[in-house]
Parts: structure tokens; C-alpha cells; sequence
DNA sequence: AATGTCATCAACCGCGAAAGT
DNA sequence: GACTTTCGCGGTTGATGACAT
């Protein structure tokens, strides 16, 4: 059975809230809070919205001392850091940030943080394709050392500061350090996070991260942090509930070896899963960076280079199977699942673009008809006139303009909205382009080729 | 001025987890 | 234990505006 609907679709208002719908929200949870039913909300005051859109409204925006913009360095530091250790688990990464959201927090890493990291790690290899010294490749960027695990490019990350910050003591792998070294805030806060994350998925790497010296309990004790209080008391009840005196291992990284390797009284411990996942993530995290999936593979796109060229565009209709709409209807991310032979593409492009060649100011141009609608049918009307042919290059610029070029997840809604009508069109025993009538994209007569 | 490109961000959606029955 | 409801999260989208051509 399926999910029941968390409300009637068809009688709620959606899109922007405006400044009635806010006050009436705003007015009701002051007064009275949630009530703990989201859903039953909207009733109550008499709002044509969903209970998960009020939540949402309230949580994000409408929610006391939340701050909107103007990231400061220092959150910009705590983002980086902690997605490079945690990965995309943004309401922890906000509970770090007083006043941020997550939702916020996610817009600034999509659009402007993870530019600005790809950038660095850009200038960073053409420092090293241009032979600079090592020291100016240290200075280029402390993501390009980072790897292997989160522990590890946390520690790397903290040596990198301490280059900066002299208070900061240097890491040295051989003699790591006592604790308590000093942590600035960003580092502690990381800390703080990663203990946490690890607290609540992973006892084990609790007991490698908890207070074992007794300088580290004398620091705790003597800290005026409450959250550093609290953890304490927390990992020292943990240590009473499991009856154990000592049970903290140390940390010990092998410079040499790519393995981060925990020790305990008990010996060598496999890193925990959750270990196992966050050192899967800084792969991806390493190949993202270091821009492996520039090229696309056939039928395959990387999130910055999708569209490159028409070749790749081509080779792309494959998704247009009903293979791949059954692989894709059950997952939101790329693979190579849904990819077959190239002959097949070639059918299917035939078939369903209805190509031909034409030549136009010296250039081959192939074309095709464009389908401008998404999955929901919804047809983009910005280029022109129903069942225009377009060049097909120019898919790439009308994807451009209504979707944003580094969307790939979009291109793939248009292809499964013509498979959409194709199956429609075989299920009425019509023809493909009766089934596409009024769906096919629209191409300004302006813009003709 | 028209068109094209890109950035931004509020809001939506679907899923899994947690809580309730 | 099975099923339903609600919550919370993360991924994604669409509207809009700024800037470039």
C-alpha cells in the first residue's frame, strides 16, 4: 500500500508565502507553539497550506534570531571543515552555526562554498602542473593533502591551522599529541561535532575520541564550555554504565600508510561503519575534486561537465529506454545501470529525435526536435513555436536557460517525460508525435537556424 | 533592447526513521 | 509485530534577478 498523503494536494496553496500567511503562522506558534502536529496546523489557523510547508516556513525563516546571508569566515571554515568530514548532513553542520539553517546552510555550500574549495583545488593543481615549490603547494590549498579519512584530513586540517596560528601546536604523526592541545573554536567546535556524530552511530569510536588521559579529564573538568562539560559527563556516565576504569585507545596514524589503524587495550579494531562510509564519502569528495569525471563515460555526465558536447549529448539517448526509466524510477543518482551499447542509442535517437543533417553558416548542424516539457508535463514555452526543429546542440542552451546548465537531474526529467508520452503513445496505439502534441519544446522564431 | 548565462534562495518532494495505534 | 501517521532530512526545482554578449 502506499503512503497516504500528508494532506490534500489539491487544496493547499503552494509557492511563496506571503506576508499574511507568515504573520498568521508566526502569531499562532508564538502564542500557542506546534502543538507537536505539523499536519493538524494549518486547520488551526486556518491556513490553505501543508503542515510541512508551515513547518518548513516557520523553521527556516520565520523562527526567532535566525540569520539570513553574510557567512562569516569563520562559518565558512566550520562548513568546509565539517563537510569534509561528516559529508551533506547539514542540520548537524547548522547546530554548529547559531541562527543558521540548514536549509541555508546547504544553499551556501551548493552555490558558493563548493565553488570556491573547486577553485582552490583547480589553482592548486596548476600550481603543480607549473612545477611551484612544494612549499607554495602546501600554501595552494590544505584540501589537496587531505585524504584517506575524515580523522585524518581533520588532523591535517588542524596542522594546517596551526601553520597559521602559532598557539596551535604542530601535529607531528610520530609523537601525536597529548591531549589537551589547544583547539581554536572552529577546531573545537569540529570536535565536538565529530564526537557527537560519533557518539550517537558508533559507541566504539566514542571510546577512541573520549577524555583517556588525565590531562584531557582535567581539561574537561576545568572547561567553562558547557557543551564540553556535557560531553564529558555524558562519556564519564558512558565509562561508569560500561564498568570500565580505562577504556580509551589512542589514535595512531601511519604516516606511511593510507589506513588509519584505531588501537585499543583490546588490539587493532576494524574502523566502524560509520568510518567505513565517511572514507567512501572523502573518495568521491577526492575524485570530485580532483575532477576525474570531467569526461564524461558514455552515457554518463559528471555534475560540472554535463553537456560538453554533442557527442556526449548523443550518446546520452540511451536513457530514453525503458531500461533506464525503470533504473531511474527508483533512484535519484547517476550510474552506469541504465547505459547500453551505442547501436541501440543510435536507434533510439533515430527514432525519437528524428534527426537529420543540415548545414548552416559552413557547420554541420544536426537537428532534432526539441521536448522542453519536465515530468510533470509542464512545457517550457520560452523558445518559440510547438514542434520547431532545433539543432540539437541547442537542447544544451535551451536546457541552459529554464534549468541551469549543471543540471543534469533535469535533462534526465525531460528524457523521462518522453518516455512518458512514448509508452502513452504505445499504450493509445498512436503515433509518438500525436503523443507529444503540445509537449514538444517551443523555439522562438528568432532564434531559427 | 534582446538574448543568453549564471547565481541565488525559498520552497517542494520523497524517503527513511520514529512515534503512535 | 504490523500498520499508519508524522517528522526531519537531504536532494532538487523553479522563479527571479544580475550580469554578459
Amino acid at each position: 500500500m502506499g503512503r497516504a498523503p500528508c494532506c490534500d494536494k489539491t487544496n493547499v496553496k503552494k509557492g511563496p508565502w506571503s506576508s499574511e500567511e507568515d504573520a498568521k503562522l508566526k502569531e499562532y506558534i508564538e502564542k500557542y507553539g506546534t502543538g507537536g502536529n505539523w499536519i493538524a496546523l494549518p486547520q488551526k489557523i486556518g491556513l490553505k497550506r501543508c503542515g510541512k510547508s508551515c513547518r518548513l516556513r516557520w523553521l527556516n525563516y520565520l523562527r526567532p534570531n535566525i540569520k539570513h546571508g553574510g557567512f562569516s569566515e569563520e562559518e565558512d571554515n566550520i562548513i568546509c571543515s565539517l563537510y569534509i568530514s561528516i559529508g551533506s548532513r547539514w542540520s548537524i553542520i547548522a547546530a554548529q552555526l547559531p541562527g543558521r539553517t540548514d536549509n541555508d546552510i546547504k544553499n551556501y555550500w551548493n552555490t558558493r562554498l563548493k565553488k570556491k574549495l573547486l577553485g582552490r583545488r583547480k589553482q592548486s593543481q596548476a600550481n603543480r602542473l607549473s612545477g611551484n615549490s612544494s612549499q607554495d603547494q602546501k600554501e595552494s590549498n590544505g584540501i589537496e593533502t587531505l585524504s584517506n579519512s575524515a580523522i585524518e584530513r581533520l588532523q591535517l586540517h588542524m596542522q594546517l591551522q596551526s601553520l597559521e596560528n602559532p598557539n596551535f601546536s604542530q601535529y607531528d604523526h610520530n609523537n601525536p599529541p597529548m591531549w589537551p592541545c589547544k583547539l581554536n573554536p572552529i577546531q573545537e567546535k569540529m570536535m565536538q561535532t565529530l564526537q557527537l556524530v560519533n557518539e550517537s552511530s558508533n559507541p566504539l569510536m566514542l571510546q577512541n575520541f573520549s577524555p583517556a588521559t588525565p590531562q584531557k579529564v582535567e581539561y574537561y573538568e576545568q572547561s567553562n564550555n558547557p557543551v564540553l562539560q556535557q560531553e564529558y559527563n555524558s562519556s564519564m556516565s558512558s565509562m561508569m554504565i560500561n564498568g570500565m576504569e580505562n577504556p580509551m585507545g589512542n589514535i595512531n596514524i601511519n604516516p606511511d600508510s593510507s589506513s588509519l589503524v584505531l588501537e585499543s587495550d583490546g588490539g587493532i579494531q576494524q574502523p566502524s561503519m560509520e568510518l567505513q562510509q565517511c572514507w567512501a564519502f572523502q573518495a568521491e569528495m577526492e575524485e570530485l575534486l580532483s575532477n576525474k569525471g570531467a569526461t564524461p563515460l558514455e552515457g554518463q555526465m559528471s555534475e560540472f561537465d554535463c553537456f560538453k558536447d554533442m557527442h556526449a549529448v548523443k550518446n546520452n539517448i540511451s536513457w530514453w529506454s525503458n531500461e533506464f526509466e525503470a533504473n531511474s524510477a527508483s533512484s535519484n543518482s547517476w550510474d552506469s545501470n541504465g547505459i547500453h551499447d551505442h547501436k541501440e542509442s543510435e536507434m533510439k535517437f533515430q527514432e525519437i529525435v528524428q534527426g537529420r543533417r543540415m548545414v548552416r553558416g559552413g557547420e554541420e548542424t544536426e537537428m532534432g526536435i526539441f521536448l522542453g516539457t519536465n515530468e510533470k508535463g509542464k512545457v517550457d514555452n520560452h523558445y518559440g513555436t510547438e514542434g520547431s526543429e532545433v539543432p540539437v546542440k541547442n537542447v544544451r542552451t535551451i536546457h541552459n536557460h529554464t534549468t541551469q546548465f549543471s543540471r543534469s537531474c533535469k535533462w534526465r526529467t525531460i528524457n523521462l517525460s518522453l518516455i512518458t508520452r512514448k509508452k502513452e503513445a504505445q499504450t493509445l496505439n498512436m503515433s509518438l508525435n500525436e503523443a507529444m502534441k503540445g509537449c514538444w519544446g517551443r523555439i522562438k522564431q528568432k532564434n531559427s537556424y
